[in-house]
DNA sequence: TCTGGGGTCCTAGGACCC
DNA sequence: TCTGGGGTCCTAGGACCC
């Protein structure tokens, strides 16, 4: 971020009466979709390298008609072929959707309202209009013609809650959620029917008596700040009465951090190929932030045995750098911190990104 | 049909300093 | 000698999301 940088965050921050949560319905299926017409009304299936025989890779994207089989994002592709034999299986090409994601989002700021991209394939828009549902329907005409990719549109006054109308949307739908409509809609719905509550915070509040939407707005804050310290029991209490935050920040994204990992076809026993493997994603990851002109702070290191344990470590660099001998060789200085005494079935690197505009002390060293 | 890959944010606790 | 706190930095780990 230049000089500036916070005083375009302010400009760009905007409190609107109407947020509206765009998403792209079956995303990567639409994508490939269009470019295999053929395909259109059968299942298919996007994941690994397309090869469903493939162990060890996991669906990313069904289309509606794959699910139908009970198919759906993250079970293993050979669960899937067993479903849905005739399901046609194609690799994921994110090149091509991040080409589509650019095309939408281009599209939505070319409305005139501040747009927040959310991911590939979402993004939070604000506008003080008459009439939101109006804007939704043209929203999803000019997607449609101009992409061919269909969306649901949320609409509410705060981001939570216009992500929530959303899933009510799907397919290719609009629906609003407001203060009239949220406890008649969602009073008797699971706590985990919230954006951001998920099945550790909903068994928690199971033992505490609290089920449902109704029950959790209807709590002593007092209670869930001492469950969940202060800021989370307040924060969960604040979504299950239908609030939520109400910005919408154009501002692009400045990405925390970069990693990839990597699952190995079969678990790696040899210390020499874990170091070689640790090098391989440092070094990758480190092309890609020196790519954006970023600075790592931090390296971390994940290590997952064949038991499915997994555990991270992260070490501080002496000072924020691009320099590759320092990276790699403090990623395998932090695998060495692990008892590698079993199996490893993934092994993973992220670097952790200067967030300020560094000192050229910091970012000039190698130039 | 064992369990992918890429992210963010919060909390807790130890070390250390004043 | 013993003691209280506050504050910061750092890492571990949990939880959640797409």
């Amino acid at each position: 971020m230049g000089v500036g940088g916070a005083q375009a965050l302010w400009d760009m921050n905007t409190h609107n009466a109407w947020i509206l949560h765009v998403d792209l319905d079956q995303f990567l299926a639409s994508v490939e979709l269009r470019r295999h017409p053929e395909l259109a009304g059968l299942p298919v299936i996007v994941g690994g390298s397309g090869d469903p025989t493939e162990p060890r890779k996991v669906v990313t994207c069904a289309s509606y008609e794959a699910r139908e089989f009970g198919v759906h994002a993250g079970m293993p592709l050979r669960a899937a072929a067993r479903r849905c034999p005739g399901a046609t299986f194609l690799p994921s090409d994110s090149a091509a959707y991040d080409a589509a994601s650019d095309e939408v989002m281009t599209l939505l700021r070319d409305l005139g309202h501040p747009v927040e991209v959310w991911g590939w394939d979402e993004a939070y828009l604000g506008a003080d209009v008459e009439d939101p549902v109006a804007l939704a329907r043209r929203i999803q005409e000019i997607i449609a013609t101009e992409t061919g990719l269909a969306c649901s549109v949320g609409i509410s006054d705060n981001k939570q809650r216009a992500k929530v109308a959303t899933g009510f949307g799907k397919p290719a739908g609009v629906h609003a959620l407001t203060d009239d409509n949220w406890m008649s809609t969602m009073g008797d719905r699971s706590v985990d029917a919230l954006w951001g509550v998920g099945p550790k915070t909903t068994k928690k509040l199971a033992a505490m008596g609290i089920t449902t939407v109704a029950d959790l707005a209807a709590t002593d804050p007092a209670v869930l700040t001492t469950e969940f310290g202060p800021s989370t029991g307040l924060w969960i209490l604040l979504l299950a009465k239908g609030g939520g935050d109400a910005t919408v920040s154009a501002e692009p994204w400045v990405p925390r951090s970069r990693s990839h990992v990597v699952t190995f076809a079969e678990d790696l026993t040899d210390r020499a190929e874990m170091n070689a493997a640790v090098v391989e994603l440092a070094q990758r990851t480190l092309a890609d932030i020196v790519g954006q002109q970023r600075v790592a702070t931090r390296v971390a290191v994940t290590v997952r045995t064949n038991t499915f344990f997994t555990r991270t470590k992260i070490r501080k660099l002496p000072s924020p750098t691009t320099d590759a001998e320092t990276i790699v060789a403090t990623a395998l200085d932090v695998l060495d911190l692990f008892e590698l005494d079993r199996p490893v079935r993934l092994l993973g690197v992220r670097l952790e990104l200067a967030m300020t505009d560094e000192p050229a002390s910091a970012v000039s060293p190698g130039r």
